[in-house]
DNA sequence: CTGAAAGCGCTTACAG
DNA sequence: CTGAAAGCGCTTACAG
């Protein structure tokens, strides 16, 4: 007779094993819990016959030591927060940017804790609930706006913390470490070259005010800065939206006037993609009739037909200077500018 | 004479305060630590006078608990892990739902870890260890592939987790439980509708094989066999990468057919809007002259030029779905299927 | 309803 | 080099 399927599923199901402790290895090893800690923290403090013991006692319980006892011991949570912000135009870019943050802290044996917040100053309360808890041990921040409130508070406190992007205070030093890429100096190379190659009539289109972030101030500088510097006219138009559409209508703007641009710089991948349409739809040829670039080399701009020049933001550059400065410490500022590179594609085949 | 600023800097700086501990509260309000633990975990079981007593006493020492030694002593780790996976061409949809999901967690208490992790059987030993090392409690899955190796085994552990998307057994029953948007159904509908506004040539455009997201050929199943159902011929070509290059070529493969499609339907925004590039390059007006619809609701399809009409996966009814499932158990199999809402925009002007 | 005791699984000085 | 002791800050039965 055959035993039911409802009864032999009792002994199938298999049971969650109980965690193996130090204990255990010390046990098994037949040496002090201590010894088994200073194995795994402090090899070098142990002989080498014990240290092969231990580790073979680790090896066959397959022993991981408990983070949160660790954590509870060390007083470090061995995590670091990191707040999501809505930002739906800028998803091509910070999506793989959290991936290649994320490995960087796993680098160093810490892992990500990402949360939510409320914008602005209501958002600080989050970040002092985390720290209370003892939930991380400290920051990471994107996403900063101008006059952003987050560095100063947790400078404050010593809340250890790295900042991608500048805050641009009105007046006085930024709080804390940052790192950042240097948009002005990307667009002005960008006008450059563009100018090498013979166009004199250089567009920029970016985000109509109010935008809140710095990083558009500092893009759109570059470009009329380097176009002021050579002389061009500084012609430009602005979306009144994060969407290409809206980038579609300010380009349409920018070709109806009396002298239209050869060249156009955008401010984002996503809004030269709408500069690209209402050029196509007007059936001038991009990189020939009229040069376009963008900026984030995000998935759109290889993907775009014919490619999309852009500028490359160092990613792993960046994380890694984020890393290193949230360990400095943040009593420390300070930060670090990191060149763009310019990638060159069909829509503006610079050089 | 002025005290130089090193030295002033000295005093300046802010300690990092000691954390407030329960220990503390329980001095203050006059009673047992035992008795705080209470209010926090089981106020129903103190007498009123007490427990305003030592709400009083948080409250003026702003005392949170150690998360940690709470997990330490619990034996929950309060964290749910999510492995962030590489795919430029989603991020348009990922990042927005990471953020919704990490709130839907954080509604429940707990937060999300995110990490990273090789793909396919070897990323494994990362979900073992964070169990082993107690450092989550259970994990949220997405980016699924065919035969996801990580189902099972998760199953077999009796570790906590829930599915975004589902695994496309060869045969059996999914193993845990899963949430997914019915993809062929959508397209089915979407088919459907392009039908009844008088279309009966209704293309496809889907990435060519070897295509690892089960939900790719969900959605084509779902456009194939409305197609059958309504007696229309089955024209489709394939984008040979995620971009909108590759599927403006596919496009191109189409419309130069002896009998061009009216519309056609893309397995997603990126590659709908490389169909539009395609189709305005021949002077085609979308939503005129070819009808055009995507996949996801992305930032594109309200971005591009007259609106994208597109199927809007329904994000919070997915994450807090899969919230629940995850604390439901992950012994009990079985998927909840929501549907795909369709947005109407110029690219297709349905009904 | 309230409190003294034990314990969660580690690490950290400190003796030997 | 190795080990006994104390402690990290909570929670959980269990008496009173």
């Amino acid at each position: 007779m055959h035993v039911s399927s409802a009864e032999s599923r009792e002994w199938t199901v298999t049971e969650r094993r109980q965690a193996v402790t130090l204990r255990q290895v010390a046990a098994q090893a037949g040496v002090s819990r201590q010894t088994v800690s200073n194995v795994l923290n402090a090899p070098e403090r142990v002989e080498e016959t014990t240290l092969r013991k231990v580790q073979a006692a680790i090896e066959s319980l397959g022993y991981q030591p408990n983070r949160t006892a660790r954590s509870l011991a060390t007083r470090q949570a061995g995590l670091i927060g990191y707040c999501l912000a809505r930002h739906p135009g800028r998803s091509l870019f910070m999506d793989p940017f959290l991936h290649t943050l994320t490995e960087a802290i796993e680098r160093t044996g810490r892992r990500m804790l990402v949360f939510t917040a409320p914008d602005g100053a209501n958002g600080l309360a989050t970040y002092a609930d985390l720290i209370a808890q003892r939930a991380v041990d400290g920051f990471i921040l994107s996403d900063t706006v101008g006059d952003d409130p987050r560095h100063a508070w947790l400078a404050g406190r010593g809340i250890p913390f790295a900042s991608f992007g500048r805050t641009w205070p009105a007046q006085g030093e930024q709080p804390g470490p940052w790192v950042d890429v240097d948009g002005a100096g990307a667009c002005a190379e960008m006008v450059g070259r563009l100018h090498a190659a013979g166009h004199d009539q250089i567009a920029f289109v970016g985000w109509c005010d109010p935008v809140p972030m710095g990083a558009a101030h500092d893009r759109r500088r570059g470009w009329q800065e380097e176009c002021r510097r050579l002389g061009l006219s500084e012609q430009s138009a602005c979306a009144d939206s994060d969407s290409m559409q809206a980038a579609a209508r300010a380009t349409a703007v920018l070709l109806d006037e009396a002298n239209p641009p050869t060249a156009i710089v955008a401010a984002s991948d996503l809004l030269a993609v709408g500069v690209l349409t209402e050029v196509r739809r007007r059936k001038l040829r991009p990189g020939h009739d009229i040069w376009v670039t963008g900026f984030d080399d995000s998935v759109l701009a290889g993907s775009v037909d014919g490619g999309l020049t852009t500028v490359s933001q160092p990613t792993a550059g960046i994380t890694s200077a984020l890393v290193r400065l949230l360990d400095t410490g943040a009593e420390r500022s300070g930060g670090v500018l990191l060149r763009g590179r310019i990638v060159a594609r069909g829509s503006a085949p610079i050089d």
